[in-house]
DNA sequence: AACTATTTATAAGA
DNA sequence: TTCTTATAAATAGTT
């Protein structure tokens, strides 16, 4: 449909298939548009040029997105349906055990406790109270490391004020100079001391947050400094 | 271009809608197919008829799925996205679920409580020793129903016993037709026998199922007949 | 971008 | 549906 008849193969002119090209595309979208109204049909046409530039018509009242699941439909496949469905497979395992991990919480905590019936009830019971064994261990484990930090800070303690009297004894027999000596050494005992209480304020406050957290009382060979 | 000049406008004649529909796709195709050659273009065109019927031409040496990634990059979009990041989203929540749950668990198993201080320790002890005493008030429940019921049977079995004995009693007082009825009665007095035995024998058996599992033991109290 | 001679598509009818 | 054909529409080559 021109001046001439035209074979239907590459235009090798650049500037031609260009200029073609822009002509058939209109061409074709009306035909596209005209489809739509006449017919009451539902099309997507997108096209790329040579230059690799994106036209497209989509007809109105429906998305690119619904023609092309509408196709997928149609043709019984989902190009996506590998990396979909490996997805929902997760999904539906993570739930699973989502859901029993639940359950074995509420057990252990004591809810929904209806369903079990002795037998279960015994073993539950019997592994909670194993595990409290194995966590009150670990807390006297616990203790007994922060007792023993303790014990030590006092036994350095002790120590560094021996060698101050020592050294004051020392200090004393000897001459005025001595007395910067002391200064220096005085300050030296005060940090000391400084970092011993606050040790020993640290772990004060620790036993009394353990306090506030004891509802059930805690026997006092719990605490016994080992 | 036809016999007459039309406007474009829906046909409201079924027929002649599904005909031009025929005829005007035939032509778009061969549309689509020319501009491939002729350009070196690639196209998708999809279309649904008012039947919701799919038909499709698409470039050869390309897929509708190349189409729509190209489609896709081009304009930036993602049309899986909002669905895809749900998904990821809900993965995600699932999982961190999972994990609180998980380490909720292995805690209170008296699991990997390196990373708890003493307070947490302390909290996480006094939690799971409250779980077990709610597990054993409910066992004790559980069992004292079943004693419960077990003592029921026994007095039923007494009654009848006595209702046998009264009867026995009478009948040796009778004539001889007593025989048959005491022959009844024995049958009856059987089968009452043998369900109280069942009853027992299938509390018996939970008894020696909970022993197999009573690795910890538990309290002769907790088995005494209320 | 226009123009327009010519080809092509198709509406209506068979 | 398919074929026919008169006519509308598209467009190749030109300006």
């Amino acid at each position: 449909m021109g001046r001439g008849k035209i074979e239907i193969k590459m235009i090798e002119n650049r500037t031609n298939r260009q200029v073609t090209y822009s002509k058939r595309r209109n061409g074709i979208f009306k035909k596209a548009q005209e489809l739509t109204v006449l017919c009451d049909a539902k099309v997507s046409l997108i096209m790329f040029s040579t230059s690799r530039k994106l036209h497209e018509y989509t007809s109105p009242n429906i998305t690119t997105k619904e023609i092309y699941d509408r196709y997928q439909k149609a043709l019984g496949i989902d190009l996506w349906s590998s990396h979909y469905e490996k997805m929902l497979e997760q999904l539906k395992n993570l739930k699973d055990i989502n859901n029993r991990l639940s359950r074995e919480i509420r057990h252990r905590l004591g809810q929904d406790l209806n369903g079990l019936n002795l037998v279960e009830l015994h073993a539950l019971e019997h592994k909670v109270s194993t595990s409290v064994d194995v966590i009150r261990a670990r807390k006297l484990h616990v203790i007994k490391g922060q007792t023993d930090k303790y014990k030590k800070k006092i036994n350095n303690l002790d120590k560094i004020q021996q060698d101050l009297q020592l050294n004051l004894r020392a200090k004393c027999e000897e001459s005025q100079y001595g007395l910067v000596l002391v200064d220096n050494e005085a300050a030296d005992y005060g940090s000391a001391v400084a970092m011993a209480n606050g040790a020993s304020n640290l772990f004060a406050f620790r036993l009394q947050n353990l306090n506030l957290h004891d509802a059930g009382g805690f026997g006092s060979q719990d605490l016994r400094l080992a």
